[in-house]
DNA sequence: CGTGGGTTTGAATGATTTCAACGATTGTGG
DNA sequence: CCACAATCGTTGAAATCATTCAAACCCACG
């Protein structure tokens, strides 16, 4: 099925309007790039490392990340998407693809080809600036998972993540920040936070004696106390504001 | 000393073309910036994490890095700098540092207003683009540090660094990848790659017993099987050379 | 009702940090 | 140009944090 101008693209204006404040034939020139709307199941690939890729998806809903395996068989997840996330401008701008992208559960994604959202970016410019300010937000979420594994403990690292997580769900209007379901298995946080599975299951267990967190289901997450929880993640919320505020 | 149209951001230039075909408009653009060159001396702070930025920097000669303090009077280093490099986009164009920009040797630079730099990327959109698959770059080099200060093991960590630092300073021109002078101190190296100061000490020894390197005084470096080291270090310039040819 | 993925737990092992001390080198002011 | 201070590098031993391995458990799903 295909669109061509259509109202799949809509919170991709809404999004790109905020990290820069575009005219009305900037947002129909978004809404008229041609896109390609598919489902995608749980655990599929949108895009595997490697791959030769030429075009760009806008996540519609459910849940990706993007992750890279190393020799041991080990895998590390570089960062979560959820609905409103625009993935892989930069697999599709620099050609072979040096990470994967894999659904979390199964998502909506429309695809847009990476020449047409390059020829966007040329021919109205307000938009393309507004890409790159996208572009450099996702550069300090970057750092921000540099320094989670680079020199924080493991139950900082896990507490961080869990703070990512409920500010960019409640910032994306999905569900409210102190009660959520979590995207991911343990051995997936495990993943992002360059742990064990297992040591994941402690941390997560000591969050929980330390009364900071409790838990229904295995997946179901109740923040009892955000205060002490972002002071014991370290987490300044700072860098994912940036997402939702154009300034400069 | 302030230049107008100058020749000081001819390498800039040059950068850029490599990044997105320019035409001399382009060019001429580009060198029109204003900027003011400045000599920072050896640890001292071009931008500090918390304030406010409203400049870029073009680095002209020397070494920096970016980096970022946590609680434990810890530091983690989040990217290398060097001749040539355009450091601090980022906290530029967002407003308020969220991390420090610090150099390692004596520098010159050319400090450029960050609405200048926007006013350039919106008037001339093959600039604009160049910026931003620049960024889309910088991004590639994060995502690289991330896997590896999350999923390898410390001896892996530092070759991967080493080599990284190989290739990227014979892209910038200065002296040969096989035999450099390390622009770190063990104690940096060790906050690049989330390890202590102590530990990079032994693991450079480990590589020296397996024949992989060898030094000279503590800073000079010898890489004796490129081969070798790159399997150790699982590293593939991919990722770097991206930074010398514009694609897609 | 069985199967499989994900979670939970314990015990042993291993990697890295910490602490503490000493050695080497560099840069600076006298 | 020397002497001293400061920084950086080196080493050992003990402590800590996280991994590994192995097994049991739990639940959702066919």
């Amino acid at each position: 099925m295909i669109f061509d101008s259509n109202w799949v693209l809509e919170p991709l204006v809404r999004k790109l309007d905020l990290r820069n404040r575009l005219l009305t034939v900037d947002k129909d020139a978004i809404l008229g790039l041609p896109s390609v709307v598919k489902s995608i199941r749980r655990n599929d690939f949108v895009v595997k490392e490697g791959e030769k890729v030429s075009q760009a998806c806008f996540l519609m809903s459910g849940f990706a990340m993007r992750n890279r395996l190393v020799v041991n068989g080990r895998r590390q997840i570089l960062a979560i998407h959820m609905k409103g996330d625009l993935v892989d401008l930069q697999n599709s701008f620099l050609g072979v693809a040096d990470h994967s992208v894999q659904t979390l559960t199964d998502c909506e994604v429309a695809v847009i080809p990476a020449a047409a959202i390059k020829k966007l970016a040329f021919d109205f410019p307000r938009v393309g600036l507004a890409l790159w300010i996208d572009t450099l937000i996702d550069g300090a979420i970057f750092r921000e998972w540099i320094v989670n594994v680079g020199r924080r403990d493991a139950v900082t690292r896990i507490a961080h993540l869990l703070c990512e997580l409920s500010v960019r769900l409640e910032l994306a209007g999905l569900g409210e920040a102190l009660r959520y379901e979590l995207p991911l298995s343990q051995e997936q946080i495990g993943d992002a936070t360059g742990l064990t599975s297992v040591h994941v299951n402690r941390m997560l267990k000591e969050l929980v004696a330390e009364a900071l967190i409790s838990r229904n289901g295995s997946r179901s997450l109740v923040i009892d106390d955000w205060q002490r929880l972002a002071k014991r993640a370290e987490f300044d919320r700072n860098y994912l504001d940036l997402r939702t505020r154009a300034n400069a």
